[in-house]
DNA sequence: TCTGGGGTCCTCCCACCT
DNA sequence: TCTGAGGTGGGAGGACCC
């Protein structure tokens, strides 16, 4: 799904039916071809000879993966749906199933750690392997054990994924893209300017449509016109950490290590309506629901928040953001939706609305942060709510419980935020629990 | 064409403190 | 008492990634 698959195919690189030299090449990158579309055909076998596009639902759904038969019409990922459906009207579109994809990633993460621990995921569908250790244990080259792991993956999972193998993370994922699909391509040490520099330079990461034309007001194309490129132009057209991490990639350096583990920074949730809302109490009850999932994942992953962000994108598009830090670290969602709440109530109120999201920021170790709490007995109680209704989502399914006021049908308002509860016994005034059945690679670049 | 959702990182501005 | 410099942290916005 990277970007470097649309990229011409340049000179230095080595195809797998050309296994040179992969002396001291000790990095893989390996992608997934049309990860959500492969996983929806490999349930559905009979739409193999079909365009296949998985898209979001609603009147504003985007192209989330688009198979290769597909993408011959012109089918891009983050395409609006409907554009798609424009360029490929006999296409089959399928609704994303994500539990299905993480399922899928799962079992092929682990066949990457099978043959090294240093895996460093990206997304789903993509990771960092550094082999350097394993290439010593198990006595074979680098290419050879990509091509190993390309068979194991389609013979387990029966999908098919792409191979960069190099000395550094930055060639080896774009060596990747340029395989694809269902390829490998080996770029030397001696061959990486080769390949580098006829490239434009939206193959280096870290250039999109901005710094793009950054680069165009210097008359700069290509990654080896950037390479020649004195360092203070590049400072004072980007800045110094954009100038500096694109001189280096683009002479070929680039210093990071696979890094497994990688702790997150930020956990959130948003949603784009299908039609734009003004109405705050609506807003306030979409608030709650994403307040709701984004607490969630904080509890299931062990993190309380110290800062609570919103973001508004409105009518027009305009998006703006508003944070607070809060006093106390939290994973209870009542807390993050109070605070959410109050800074969307000092935005313009009834301007129209297509999106809302809520994030949680500045993470800690729930265990750690434990201690610094001075809850009172009401939140605690919360709290213990809150946890409750993990469980039974655990046992009954997500949609087992919820806040009243997220019910379909529900004519009752989102809690009001002010309610903060002052006894022990009282019942909490927000998310109402009620059983209702059975249901990065860091840059240092922007 | 008309733009999702979940993230990371950088820069700028401002307030506050010394 | 006033002023300025420098450091630091919070908040906002932008750009980018998959």
């Amino acid at each position: 799904m990277g970007r470097s698959a649309d990229l011409p195919r340049p000179a230095g690189g080595r195809s797998a039916a050309a296994l040179a030299d992969d002396t001291g090449c000790g990095v893989l990158h390996i992608d997934m071809d049309a990860f959500y579309a492969s996983v929806e055909i490999r349930h559905r076998p009979e739409l193999r000879e079909q365009p296949v596009i998985v898209a979001g639902g609603g009147t504003r759904g985007v192209v989330l993966s688009a198979n290769y038969l597909a993408r011959e019409y012109g089918v891009r990922a983050a395409m609006p749906g409907a554009v798609a459906r424009r360029r490929c009207p006999h296409a089959v579109f399928v609704p994303p199933d994500f539990s299905s994809y993480q399922e899928t990633s799962a079992a092929v993460m682990a066949v990457f750690r099978s043959v090294t621990p240093l895996v460093e995921p990206l997304s789903l569908d993509e990771a960092f392997l550094d082999v350097s250790g394993a290439l010593r244990r198990l006595g074979v080259g680098a290419a050879e054990l990509g091509q190993q792991i390309r068979a194991t993956v389609a013979a387990e999972q029966g999908i098919t994924c792409s191979v960069g193998v190099a000395t550094t993370k930055f060639i080896a994922k774009l060596a990747a893209g340029l395989a694809k699909p269902d390829g490998l391509m080996v770029v030397p040490a001696d061959g990486v300017l080769d390949m580098l520099h006829p490239l434009p330079v939206s193959a280096l990461w870290g250039v999109g449509e901005r710094t793009a034309i950054q680069l165009e007001r210097l008359g700069l194309h290509t990654v080896g016109e950037l390479a020649a490129t004195p360092l203070p132009t590049l400072r004072r057209a980007l800045g110094v950490a954009a100038a500096e991490h694109l001189a280096a990639l683009a002479a070929g350096r680039d210093d990071r290590t696979v890094t497994p583990d990688v702790a997150e920074k930020s956990i959130g949730a948003e949603r784009t309506f299908d039609t734009d809302i003004s109405d705050p109490a609506v807003l306030h009850r979409q608030l709650l629901g994403l307040a709701e999932r984004t607490a969630m994942s904080l509890r299931h992953r062990g993190l309380v928040c110290r800062c609570v962000a919103i973001k508004v994108r409105y009518a027009d598009f305009a998006t703006v953001t508003r944070s607070r830090t809060l006093p106390v670290a939290t994973d209870v969602a009542q807390h993050i939706y109070r605070t959410a709440v109050d800074l969307l109530d000092r935005l313009d109120p009834g301007r129209p609305v297509r999106l809302v999201g809520v994030r949680a920021e500045r993470l800690d170790a729930q265990d750690g942060a434990a201690g610094q709490l001075s809850l009172g007995e009401p939140e605690h109680g919360r709290r213990d709510a809150e946890l409750a209704a993990d469980a039974a989502r655990g046992r009954f399914g997500s949609a087992a419980v919820g806040p009243a006021s997220l019910l379909p049908g529900s004519q009752r308002a989102a809690p009001q935020p002010a309610a903060t509860t002052t006894s022990g016994k009282d019942q909490p005034s927000g998310p109402t629990v009620r059983v209702v059945g059975r249901r990065s690679d860091s840059y240092p670049l922007g």
